[in-house]
DNA sequence: TACCTACATTGGTCCGACCAACGGTTACGA
DNA sequence: TCGTAACCGTTGGTCGGACCAATGTAGGTA
Protein backbone atom coordinates (compact mmCIF):
# COMPACT_ATOMS: atom_id res chain seq x y z
CA UNK A 1 0.00 0.00 0.00
CA UNK A 2 1.12 3.12 -0.71
CA UNK A 3 -1.21 5.51 -1.01
CA UNK A 4 -1.41 8.60 1.94
CA UNK A 5 -3.59 9.25 4.15
CA UNK A 6 -5.35 11.76 1.97
CA UNK A 7 -6.00 10.29 -1.23
CA UNK A 8 -8.46 7.70 -0.53
CA UNK A 9 -10.14 4.76 -3.30
CA UNK A 10 -13.91 5.16 -4.26
CA UNK A 11 -16.46 4.75 -1.92
CA UNK A 12 -18.22 1.87 -3.31
CA UNK A 13 -14.49 0.05 -3.26
CA UNK A 14 -13.77 1.02 0.27
CA UNK A 15 -17.10 -0.20 1.59
CA UNK A 16 -16.33 -3.91 -0.10
CA UNK A 17 -16.06 -6.79 2.61
CA UNK A 18 -13.32 -7.94 -0.20
CA UNK A 19 -11.47 -4.78 -0.22
CA UNK A 20 -11.14 -4.29 3.35
CA UNK A 21 -10.13 -7.93 3.47
CA UNK A 22 -7.64 -7.51 0.99
CA UNK A 23 -6.08 -4.71 2.72
CA UNK A 24 -6.15 -6.24 6.14
CA UNK A 25 -4.24 -9.06 4.74
CA UNK A 26 -1.69 -7.35 3.11
CA UNK A 27 -1.01 -5.63 6.08
CA UNK A 28 -1.01 -8.69 7.86
CA UNK A 29 1.45 -10.61 5.63
CA UNK A 30 3.87 -7.78 5.64
CA UNK A 31 3.98 -7.94 9.43
CA UNK A 32 4.40 -11.73 9.23
CA UNK A 33 7.17 -11.18 7.22
CA UNK A 34 9.26 -8.83 9.04
CA UNK A 35 8.42 -10.70 12.02
CA UNK A 36 9.21 -14.08 10.90
CA UNK A 37 12.29 -12.35 8.89
CA UNK A 38 13.92 -11.14 12.06
CA UNK A 39 14.62 -14.53 13.69
CA UNK A 40 15.56 -16.31 10.15
CA UNK A 41 12.48 -17.85 9.34
CA UNK A 42 9.05 -17.63 7.24
CA UNK A 43 5.46 -18.51 7.37
CA UNK A 44 6.21 -21.75 5.90
CA UNK A 45 8.41 -22.52 8.43
CA UNK A 46 6.68 -21.99 11.35
CA UNK A 47 3.63 -23.83 9.85
CA UNK A 48 5.50 -26.54 9.45
CA UNK A 49 7.51 -26.91 12.74
CA UNK A 50 4.59 -26.46 14.86
CA UNK A 51 2.37 -29.19 13.03
CA UNK A 52 5.36 -31.66 13.21
CA UNK A 53 5.54 -30.69 17.32
CA UNK A 54 1.70 -31.12 17.53
CA UNK A 55 1.02 -33.85 15.51
CA UNK A 56 4.35 -36.02 15.93
CA UNK A 57 6.40 -37.48 12.82
CA UNK A 58 4.74 -37.23 9.72
CA UNK A 59 5.30 -37.47 5.79
CA UNK A 60 5.51 -34.79 3.54
CA UNK A 61 2.43 -35.05 1.80
CA UNK A 62 0.25 -34.76 4.55
CA UNK A 63 2.74 -32.02 6.17
CA UNK A 64 1.15 -30.26 2.90
CA UNK A 65 -2.34 -31.43 2.98
CA UNK A 66 -2.62 -30.17 6.52
CA UNK A 67 -1.39 -27.19 5.72
CA UNK A 68 -2.60 -26.47 2.68
CA UNK A 69 0.82 -26.22 1.07
CA UNK A 70 1.52 -27.87 -2.76
CA UNK A 71 3.92 -30.94 -2.22
CA UNK A 72 6.65 -29.39 -4.23
CA UNK A 73 6.52 -26.46 -2.36
CA UNK A 74 7.02 -28.71 1.14
CA UNK A 75 10.13 -30.60 -0.66
CA UNK A 76 11.46 -26.65 -0.87
CA UNK A 77 10.55 -26.28 2.80
CA UNK A 78 12.05 -29.21 4.09
CA UNK A 79 15.05 -29.33 2.49
CA UNK A 80 15.50 -25.77 3.90
CA UNK A 81 14.43 -26.64 7.57
CA UNK A 82 16.36 -29.79 7.09
CA UNK A 83 19.91 -28.11 6.08
CA UNK A 84 19.06 -25.67 8.86
CA UNK A 85 18.65 -28.87 11.11
CA UNK A 86 15.56 -27.85 12.56
CA UNK A 87 14.21 -31.06 11.03
CA UNK A 88 14.92 -34.64 10.13
CA UNK A 89 13.95 -36.53 7.11
CA UNK A 90 14.81 -40.32 6.69
CA UNK A 91 12.99 -42.43 4.04
CA UNK A 92 9.91 -44.48 6.20
CA UNK A 93 11.21 -48.19 6.69
CA UNK A 94 7.37 -49.01 6.16
CA UNK A 95 6.68 -47.52 3.01
CA UNK A 96 9.94 -46.45 1.15
CA UNK A 97 7.94 -43.85 -0.67
CA UNK A 98 7.43 -41.82 1.86
CA UNK A 99 9.91 -39.19 4.04
CA UNK A 100 9.24 -39.14 7.71
CA UNK A 101 9.91 -36.09 8.94
CA UNK A 102 10.92 -35.03 12.58
CA UNK A 103 11.44 -32.16 13.94
CA UNK A 104 14.68 -31.63 16.46
CA UNK A 105 15.63 -30.01 19.50
CA UNK A 106 16.69 -26.95 17.58
CA UNK A 107 13.88 -26.93 15.81
CA UNK A 108 11.24 -26.92 18.63
CA UNK A 109 13.99 -23.80 19.73
CA UNK A 110 13.62 -22.53 16.76
CA UNK A 111 9.13 -22.90 16.71
CA UNK A 112 9.95 -20.86 20.47
CA UNK A 113 10.94 -18.24 19.01
CA UNK A 114 8.75 -18.06 15.96
CA UNK A 115 5.46 -18.00 18.53
CA UNK A 116 6.97 -15.34 20.39
CA UNK A 117 7.16 -13.41 16.77
CA UNK A 118 3.76 -14.60 15.80
CA UNK A 119 2.50 -13.29 19.31
CA UNK A 120 3.96 -9.91 18.61
CA UNK A 121 2.63 -9.80 15.04
CA UNK A 122 -1.18 -10.66 16.33
CA UNK A 123 -1.47 -7.53 18.80
CA UNK A 124 0.41 -5.35 16.40
CA UNK A 125 -1.94 -6.77 13.52
CA UNK A 126 -5.28 -6.60 16.55
CA UNK A 127 -4.30 -3.43 17.98
CA UNK A 128 -6.94 -0.93 17.40
CA UNK A 129 -9.40 -3.66 18.67
CA UNK A 130 -10.99 -4.89 22.12
CA UNK A 131 -10.33 -8.30 23.26
CA UNK A 132 -14.25 -8.65 22.67
CA UNK A 133 -13.74 -7.41 19.73
CA UNK A 134 -10.42 -9.39 18.21
CA UNK A 135 -12.58 -12.36 19.30
CA UNK A 136 -15.44 -11.74 17.02
CA UNK A 137 -13.31 -10.73 14.07
CA UNK A 138 -11.51 -14.38 14.38
CA UNK A 139 -14.98 -15.66 15.04
CA UNK A 140 -16.48 -14.60 11.89
CA UNK A 141 -13.51 -15.42 9.85
CA UNK A 142 -13.62 -18.52 10.79
CA UNK A 143 -17.19 -19.04 9.88
CA UNK A 144 -16.32 -17.37 6.68
CA UNK A 145 -13.93 -20.04 6.27
CA UNK A 146 -15.38 -23.28 7.64
CA UNK A 147 -18.36 -22.63 4.72
CA UNK A 148 -16.21 -22.30 1.96
CA UNK A 149 -13.99 -25.10 2.85
CA UNK A 150 -16.70 -27.75 3.94
CA UNK A 151 -17.75 -27.36 0.19
CA UNK A 152 -14.99 -28.70 -1.31
CA UNK B 1 -5.72 -24.03 -0.50
CA UNK B 2 -5.70 -27.71 -1.13
CA UNK B 3 -6.21 -29.58 2.75
CA UNK B 4 -9.32 -31.65 2.69
CA UNK B 5 -11.53 -31.17 5.76
CA UNK B 6 -10.51 -33.94 7.36
CA UNK B 7 -6.58 -32.71 8.03
CA UNK B 8 -6.51 -29.29 9.75
CA UNK B 9 -3.85 -27.41 10.45
CA UNK B 10 -2.73 -27.32 14.08
CA UNK B 11 -4.81 -25.65 16.23
CA UNK B 12 -2.58 -22.97 17.44
CA UNK B 13 -2.14 -21.90 13.87
CA UNK B 14 -6.30 -21.85 13.28
CA UNK B 15 -6.82 -19.53 16.03
CA UNK B 16 -4.34 -16.51 15.13
CA UNK B 17 -6.20 -14.31 13.64
CA UNK B 18 -3.03 -13.84 11.17
CA UNK B 19 -4.09 -17.32 9.80
CA UNK B 20 -7.88 -16.48 9.67
CA UNK B 21 -7.11 -13.57 7.55
CA UNK B 22 -5.22 -15.31 5.20
CA UNK B 23 -7.12 -17.78 4.52
CA UNK B 24 -10.30 -15.51 3.99
CA UNK B 25 -8.14 -13.37 1.67
CA UNK B 26 -6.91 -16.39 -0.42
CA UNK B 27 -10.50 -17.55 -0.74
CA UNK B 28 -11.68 -13.73 -1.64
CA UNK B 29 -8.75 -13.33 -4.33
CA UNK B 30 -9.83 -16.30 -5.85
CA UNK B 31 -13.78 -15.56 -5.91
CA UNK B 32 -13.10 -11.71 -7.51
CA UNK B 33 -10.01 -13.19 -10.29
CA UNK B 34 -12.86 -15.88 -11.53
CA UNK B 35 -15.61 -13.27 -11.29
CA UNK B 36 -13.74 -10.58 -12.99
CA UNK B 37 -12.16 -13.22 -15.29
CA UNK B 38 -15.85 -13.89 -16.08
CA UNK B 39 -15.61 -10.44 -17.91
CA UNK B 40 -12.29 -10.39 -19.53
CA UNK B 41 -11.37 -8.12 -16.80
CA UNK B 42 -8.90 -7.90 -13.13
CA UNK B 43 -9.35 -6.22 -10.22
CA UNK B 44 -7.06 -3.47 -10.81
CA UNK B 45 -9.64 -2.60 -13.87
CA UNK B 46 -11.97 -2.75 -11.71
CA UNK B 47 -10.77 0.02 -9.24
CA UNK B 48 -8.89 2.23 -12.16
CA UNK B 49 -12.32 2.34 -13.70
CA UNK B 50 -14.25 2.92 -10.70
CA UNK B 51 -11.83 6.22 -9.40
CA UNK B 52 -12.17 7.65 -12.64
CA UNK B 53 -15.63 7.51 -12.40
CA UNK B 54 -16.34 8.79 -8.95
CA UNK B 55 -13.44 11.39 -8.84
CA UNK B 56 -13.38 12.08 -12.77
CA UNK B 57 -10.63 12.50 -14.74
CA UNK B 58 -6.89 11.88 -13.34
CA UNK B 59 -3.30 11.44 -13.58
CA UNK B 60 -1.91 8.15 -13.24
CA UNK B 61 -0.26 9.40 -10.80
CA UNK B 62 -3.19 9.78 -8.68
CA UNK B 63 -4.63 7.23 -9.90
CA UNK B 64 -1.97 4.87 -8.46
CA UNK B 65 -2.19 6.73 -5.25
CA UNK B 66 -5.50 6.55 -4.43
CA UNK B 67 -5.75 3.19 -4.97
CA UNK B 68 -2.26 2.30 -3.53
CA UNK B 69 -0.90 0.56 -6.70
CA UNK B 70 2.74 1.69 -8.12
CA UNK B 71 2.90 3.69 -10.48
CA UNK B 72 4.92 1.73 -12.86
CA UNK B 73 1.61 -1.10 -12.48
CA UNK B 74 -0.51 1.90 -13.58
CA UNK B 75 1.30 2.06 -16.92
CA UNK B 76 0.57 -1.70 -17.54
CA UNK B 77 -3.08 -1.41 -16.42
CA UNK B 78 -3.61 2.36 -17.92
CA UNK B 79 -1.89 0.45 -21.57
CA UNK B 80 -4.47 -2.18 -21.20
CA UNK B 81 -7.51 0.00 -20.68
CA UNK B 82 -6.47 2.25 -23.44
CA UNK B 83 -6.28 -0.83 -25.87
CA UNK B 84 -9.77 -1.74 -25.01
CA UNK B 85 -11.06 1.63 -25.31
CA UNK B 86 -12.40 1.54 -22.13
CA UNK B 87 -10.34 4.65 -21.10
CA UNK B 88 -8.16 7.62 -23.22
CA UNK B 89 -4.80 8.84 -22.45
CA UNK B 90 -3.60 12.24 -23.60
CA UNK B 91 -1.11 14.63 -22.43
CA UNK B 92 -2.15 17.25 -20.13
CA UNK B 93 -1.50 20.85 -21.69
CA UNK B 94 -1.27 22.16 -18.51
CA UNK B 95 1.84 20.00 -17.13
CA UNK B 96 3.43 18.27 -20.02
CA UNK B 97 4.92 15.49 -17.45
CA UNK B 98 0.66 14.60 -16.88
CA UNK B 99 -1.31 12.48 -18.81
CA UNK B 100 -4.58 12.94 -18.30
CA UNK B 101 -7.00 9.36 -18.34
CA UNK B 102 -10.54 9.96 -18.77
CA UNK B 103 -13.27 7.17 -18.70
CA UNK B 104 -14.84 6.23 -21.78
CA UNK B 105 -18.50 4.97 -22.93
CA UNK B 106 -17.28 1.57 -23.31
CA UNK B 107 -15.48 2.36 -19.61
CA UNK B 108 -18.17 3.03 -18.05
CA UNK B 109 -20.26 -0.02 -19.72
CA UNK B 110 -17.08 -2.43 -18.71
CA UNK B 111 -17.97 -1.21 -15.18
CA UNK B 112 -21.28 -1.52 -14.86
CA UNK B 113 -20.65 -5.09 -15.83
CA UNK B 114 -17.85 -5.39 -13.23
CA UNK B 115 -19.81 -4.16 -10.40
CA UNK B 116 -22.38 -6.89 -11.23
CA UNK B 117 -19.40 -9.35 -11.01
CA UNK B 118 -18.23 -7.71 -7.65
CA UNK B 119 -21.77 -7.87 -6.12
CA UNK B 120 -21.94 -11.80 -6.86
CA UNK B 121 -18.93 -11.91 -4.98
CA UNK B 122 -19.68 -10.17 -2.02
CA UNK B 123 -22.60 -11.99 -2.07
CA UNK B 124 -21.17 -15.89 -2.05
CA UNK B 125 -18.05 -14.37 0.27
CA UNK B 126 -20.13 -13.23 3.17
CA UNK B 127 -23.35 -16.10 2.16
CA UNK B 128 -22.19 -17.96 5.81
CA UNK B 129 -22.76 -14.54 7.61
CA UNK B 130 -26.20 -12.26 8.46
CA UNK B 131 -26.33 -9.13 7.16
CA UNK B 132 -25.46 -7.57 11.01
CA UNK B 133 -22.20 -9.58 11.10
CA UNK B 134 -21.25 -8.61 7.88
CA UNK B 135 -21.52 -4.99 8.68
CA UNK B 136 -20.09 -6.01 11.78
CA UNK B 137 -16.78 -7.56 10.07
CA UNK B 138 -16.39 -4.75 7.73
CA UNK B 139 -16.67 -2.62 10.38
CA UNK B 140 -14.13 -4.12 12.21
CA UNK B 141 -11.58 -4.77 9.54
CA UNK B 142 -12.19 -0.82 8.31
CA UNK B 143 -11.41 0.07 12.10
CA UNK B 144 -7.86 -2.19 11.77
CA UNK B 145 -7.34 -1.06 8.54
CA UNK B 146 -7.69 2.77 9.22
CA UNK B 147 -5.56 2.46 12.53
CA UNK B 148 -2.23 0.90 10.59
CA UNK B 149 -2.94 3.58 7.96
CA UNK B 150 -3.24 6.45 9.68
CA UNK B 151 0.45 6.13 11.12
CA UNK B 152 2.26 5.99 7.50
C1' DT C 1 0.72 -59.94 -14.05
C1' DA C 2 -1.24 -55.64 -15.07
C1' DC C 3 -3.07 -51.59 -13.51
C1' DC C 4 -4.18 -47.86 -10.58
C1' DT C 5 -2.90 -45.00 -6.96
C1' DA C 6 0.22 -42.52 -3.72
C1' DC C 7 4.70 -40.18 -2.74
C1' DA C 8 8.61 -37.14 -3.49
C1' DT C 9 10.80 -34.36 -6.69
C1' DT C 10 11.94 -31.28 -10.67
C1' DG C 11 10.97 -27.47 -13.17
C1' DG C 12 8.26 -24.60 -14.34
C1' DT C 13 3.84 -20.61 -14.47
C1' DC C 14 1.09 -16.75 -12.81
C1' DC C 15 -0.12 -12.79 -10.17
C1' DG C 16 0.23 -9.02 -7.01
C1' DA C 17 3.28 -6.06 -4.64
C1' DC C 18 7.32 -3.61 -4.93
C1' DC C 19 11.89 -1.25 -6.21
C1' DA C 20 15.64 1.24 -8.96
C1' DA C 21 16.76 4.09 -12.44
C1' DC C 22 16.04 7.38 -16.12
C1' DG C 23 14.52 11.22 -19.20
C1' DG C 24 11.52 14.92 -19.39
C1' DT C 25 9.05 18.66 -16.79
C1' DT C 26 7.81 21.83 -13.22
C1' DA C 27 8.37 24.37 -8.83
C1' DC C 28 11.07 26.76 -5.71
C1' DG C 29 14.77 28.85 -3.13
C1' DA C 30 19.22 31.19 -3.18
C1' DT D 1 17.49 34.06 -12.93
C1' DC D 2 19.72 30.01 -12.32
C1' DG D 3 20.30 25.68 -10.11
C1' DT D 4 18.39 22.16 -7.78
C1' DA D 5 14.91 19.54 -5.84
C1' DA D 6 10.65 17.25 -6.62
C1' DC D 7 7.43 15.10 -9.61
C1' DC D 8 5.65 12.29 -13.63
C1' DG D 9 5.52 8.42 -16.66
C1' DT D 10 8.02 4.51 -18.19
C1' DT D 11 11.17 0.44 -18.51
C1' DG D 12 12.79 -3.47 -16.63
C1' DG D 13 13.35 -5.85 -13.32
C1' DT D 14 12.74 -8.81 -8.16
C1' DC D 15 10.30 -11.49 -4.73
C1' DG D 16 7.00 -14.44 -2.40
C1' DG D 17 3.04 -17.32 -2.38
C1' DA D 18 0.00 -20.29 -4.75
C1' DC D 19 -0.26 -23.51 -8.18
C1' DC D 20 0.39 -27.14 -12.07
C1' DA D 21 2.43 -30.93 -15.16
C1' DA D 22 5.36 -34.64 -15.60
C1' DT D 23 8.31 -38.27 -13.83
C1' DG D 24 10.38 -42.17 -11.32
C1' DT D 25 9.59 -45.15 -7.69
C1' DA D 26 6.87 -47.87 -4.54
C1' DG D 27 2.32 -50.06 -2.84
C1' DG D 28 -2.19 -51.93 -3.31
C1' DT D 29 -5.27 -54.73 -5.78
C1' DA D 30 -7.99 -57.13 -9.47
Amino acid sequence: MISGPDEQPPTRVRETASWQLGQAALLCTRLLREGFAAVDSSGYHYRLLATLEEFGPASQAVLGRRNGIDPSDVVAQINELAQLGHVQREPDPEDRRRNVITITRSGTRQLRKLEKALDGVQRTLTAPLTAGERRELVRLLTRLNDHHHRKH
